[in-house]
DNA sequence: CAAACATATGAACATTTATTCATATGTTTG
DNA sequence: CAAACATATGAATAAATGTTCATATGTTTG
């Protein structure tokens, strides 16, 4: 229960002090502060994880994605599906590649796209949950 | 298991023609192409969802769900937290709040901010899950 | 191998977005 | 109630993003 690491006695030399003011100056709820910062993941971490969200973030590609829900399907249909040039798919297609979301199979002429793992299910699923609650 | 809705009639008319060829045609593997778009939300559905995942784009609104996993926290101690500027963090948090992925109570003069609730949670850890795959 | 086809990609443009600065709103305290 | 404080917000700016157009890459087919 005792982790003690060498900070007791900045700790001895603040405590009851810490919360009585706040902005203007510059050590505030220490405690607080120091658990976030303890907590807080690496930054090329956090990085990953926004641009993760940020693939999920467009409707484009959430409706390639939910297209991709139902079956495996080559660009031109996506495009046909959606009403959207085959250019402005394909670019799509390379950012939801990049995030690991979907993945590409050459099938002849045309290169079918499929979900990459079921997290994207998991995650869409999550996402609908709470826009419905 | 029969759902014929009227539309037996098209589907033998343009039978095993619909995967010969693709993008220089209209109608293209149009089973699929039907498929999907019986399927696909509502667009105001998918907007939403666009939104939500929006909110999670961004580094500095990440790193402020992280702070607030292990704190309700208010918001000097935030911009604190994270370094950055209060104007900086309130406008995130604004836009965090837009999106029903945190609320404020007032305690005295400060705003102290927690998660609204638990798919925050959820989400980040699929997030996580799939990243670290 | 040449022509047709499916997809990818670079550049340009319009839109969106994140941060800063200045200031407004609303609360507490003497 | 006035001064101090905590937060919110509008305007401005720089950077990122989505789509289009033109064209490049790579595959198939006659």
């Amino acid at each position: 229960m005792e982790l003690k690491s060498g900070k007791e006695m900045e700790k001895e030399s603040r405590k009851m002090m810490h919360d009585i003011e706040c902005c203007e100056v510059e050590e505030v709820h220490a405690d607080k502060v120091q658990m976030v910062s303890e907590q807080m993941p690496p930054e090329d971490r956090l990085y990953d994880l926004a641009e993760l969200f940020k693939a999920f973030g467009d409707t484009t590609r959430i409706r390639i994605l939910f297209a991709l829900f139902e079956a495996d399907i080559c660009v031109c249909d996506l495009a046909a599906s959606l009403g959207m040039t085959q250019s402005a798919i394909s670019h799509q297609l390379r950012l939801l590649k990049q995030a690991r979301l979907v993945s590409g199979r050459r099938e002849g002429k045309q290169i079918v796209y499929f979900l990459a793992d079921d997290h994207v299910r998991t995650i869409i699923q999550q996402g609908m949950d709470h826009i419905m609650e």
